[in-house]
Order: C-alpha cells, then sequence, then structure tokens
DNA sequence: TGGATTGTTGAATGCTAATTCAAGTAAATA
DNA sequence: TATTTACTTGAATTAGCATTCAACAATCCA
C-alpha cells in the first residue's frame, strides 16, 4: 500500500472556489489543475471525472454551509435572531469581490439546467436540505412562543429560500450591501412579526 | 444590391430559444445553425460572432416580455389586478416544460458572472428594466388609492423583482405550479394589503 | 534488500468548439 | 443581356477541451 499524497478536503477547497469563480463548464481540467495541484491523471484516479470532482466540491460547499447553519442557529438565543443573522451573513456574502459571493448550488442549478439531470438533481437535494433545515428552526421559533408568523413552517420557509435564491441573482445586478439589507428586511418581515 | 434571403425576427426568435434550451455556452454554432437554418458565414456577416448574435437575441427576448409587460398593465383594471396577473403568467412560464420555463435574463447571468462583464451588463441593465416598470405601476396603483403598501414604489418593487428571481431559480428544484402559486401569493402580500 | 503494489506524471489523443474565407449564386443596374 | 454588387455556402482552420495511458517513483511486505 501507499497513500495518496494529497489532501483530499484541501483539493476540494480549491476546486470548489474554481467551480464558484468560473461556473461548471468554463473551469476547465487546466484551470482545475493549477488550483488544485493535481496533474489530470491524479484528478481521474481520484475522481473518476471532471463531473466527479464537481460533484464532490458541492458536497463539500453544502457540508461547509450546513455547519455555519448550525453554528449560527445552535447559539442560546431567539431563533428570530439567529435568523436574522442568518440573512445578514448572505447578503455579506453577495456583496464580496471574490467567489465567495456566489453560491454554488443556486449558480449551477441555473447552469445546468435541462444539461445533466443527475447533477441538477443533486442541487437541488441540497438546496432542499437547507429549506427543511430552515423549516425546522422556524417551527421551533413558533413552539417556543416568539413573535413569528403562524403560518405553516415550511410554507414560510419555502418563501425565505426563495428570496435567498432571488437575492443571489439580484445582487450580480446590483452588489450594494444597504440595498440588500433592506431587501433581507422586507423578506424576514414575512416571518417576523411585531 | 441584394436583399438579406432570412427574415431577422425568425432568425432571433430561434437562436433565442436555443440559448433558452441550452445556455449560452452549450448553446454551439452548431445548435444555432440548425435551429435558425443559417450557415455559419451567415450568422457572422449578419451579428459578427455568437457573443453579437445572443445580445441580439437578448434584445429580442427583453422586447417580447416588455410587450407581454405592457398588454398586461394596459387593460382597464386596477393595477393589483395586472399584477397578480404578471405573476401567475410568471409562474405558469415556470412549470413550462418547454424552453420557455426559463428567463434567459436570470438565468444567462447566473451563467456568465465573472466571464463577460459587458454581457453581464446588458443583462443587468434589462433586468433593471423590468423593474422600473414594476414600480412604476406600484407608483400608479399608489396614486389611483388602489389598496396598495404604501412604502416607496421602488423599494416594493425591487422585492417584487428579487422575489421573481428566486421563484425562477426555485422552480428549478421543484416545478410544482400549485407550490409557486402560492409562494407568488406569499410575494404579493408584501405589495397589496387589505 | 528486492519484488510487488499502488500512486504520480504530463505528454499524447481525439474530439468539439468558434471562426474564416474562397468559391459560388442571385439580384440589381445599365 | 452583361456587369457589378452583394449575399450564401460549407469545408477548412485553429484552438481549447476532457480524458487516457505508459513510463516512472515511492512505499510496503517478505
Amino acid at each position: 500500500m501507499r497513500s495518496a499524497e494529497f489532501d483530499r478536503a484541501h483539493v476540494l477547497q480549491q476546486a470548489m472556489q474554481t467551480f464558484m469563480e468560473h461556473g461548471y463548464s468554463k473551469a476547465s481540467m487546466q484551470k482545475l489543475t493549477q488550483a488544485t495541484g493535481l496533474h489530470p491523471g491524479s484528478i481521474y484516479c481520484a475522481f473518476g471525472s471532471k463531473k466527479g470532482l464537481f460533484i464532490e466540491a458541492v458536497s463539500h460547499y453544502h457540508q461547509q454551509k450546513q455547519q455555519a447553519f448550525d453554528t449560527i442557529f445552535n447559539a442560546q438565543r431567539p431563533v428570530v435572531d439567529s435568523l436574522r443573522e442568518f440573512i445578514a451573513n448572505t447578503v455579506t456574502e453577495c456583496v464580496q469581490k471574490t467567489c465567495a459571493k456566489v453560491c454554488l448550488l443556486t449558480r449551477s442549478l441555473n447552469e445546468i439546467e435541462g444539461q445533466d439531470p443527475e447533477v441538477a438533481n443533486i442541487l437541488a437535494q441540497n438546496l432542499k436540505q437547507l429549506e427543511q433545515n430552515l423549516a425546522a428552526q422556524i417551527r421551533r421559533a413558533q413552539h417556543q412562543g416568539e413573535a413569528v408568523n403562524q403560518d405553516d413552517a415550511m410554507k414560510l420557509a419555502r418563501f425565505l429560500a426563495m428570496g435567498i435564491y432571488g437575492m443571489r441573482t439580484y445582487a450580480f445586478t446590483q452588489p450594494d450591501e444597504a440595498l440588500l439589507t433592506q431587501m433581507g428586511e422586507q423578506l424576514l418581515a414575512a416571518i417576523i412579526v411585531d
């Protein structure tokens, strides 16, 4: 036996950033080899194909987002405060000048639509997960008697998810922090009542 | 002199559909020549490049959307009724099985981000136009004393635009008419009060 | 230490892309 | 009708892409 010489998590992190910056199809193998430091053969050995690498990079992205989500909502405070921070974080991402401004899931889904149902499905599943996490938190707020809308939590979460996806696209046209912050507040007004 | 043998509007319509179906980069010249019936040389003669054809196809799309918008809002009825129809139309588009389900502007903007600032700017301008049209209609509703939110019309229009962009992405994950209709109603609740 | 095993390398392969252009064709004018 | 002036054609070109693979190198076990 002989163990692989590269750090898989680090490679996925670099690949993920390359896909975020250039999109799926414009992230060429050349760019990916440069970003990861791996040679083509190694990528094919470790991930099977460019698509295989992408799917793992998406999974890596999803795990990171999931972790960030948990950190925000595991804090000991009202859910609505966490919700506000979550939206504020999204706005901060959107106005970044680096590749951090894009959501790999929504961007790739828009790009890939009608081209690869398998990948589209993976992206949709990941987004659905985010939506369900939001629903669970909204439900918790409702049960804790916080000042939130009493509608079906899933319905509210869907609306929030839609708003976040929209903010992602909107930010490409106007990456203005004040504007996006205001839009985030309007979005939260559908959940948080007072 | 000798006049061109093809109908420019028809060619643009076919090219537009090809870009909507496959996205910008996966709409190959081969697909475009098949769809338009033009030979590569003719496309390059008439539009300069694939990018040139795309820019004109986007303009063609925008004109069509503008016209549909005017038709809806020029009807003799309360603005809020037109707003409801506008959102209902968007939902109908989103659940279509054909390329009509995508918005060429939002889809292309997501794809092209960070690749071509010139094209990104054109797409952003067109989306801004839609937003301003919405603002004008909301302002009209306010002045006519309809039961609408009295916030700044531009602010309300931005929120509506964000919601529509989000619906576009959301529909890729779940093209469910009932769901999207409900989300459209939630969106309108931010504008229409009762 | 030596052979087997597995990871690494990067040039070569084959494909598909956008674009060009010289030859061909139809209309318009004199 | 003859000549010019466009437009049309589609094979050829050039470039870039994802992918493969045979040679190579490092580790492991006997």
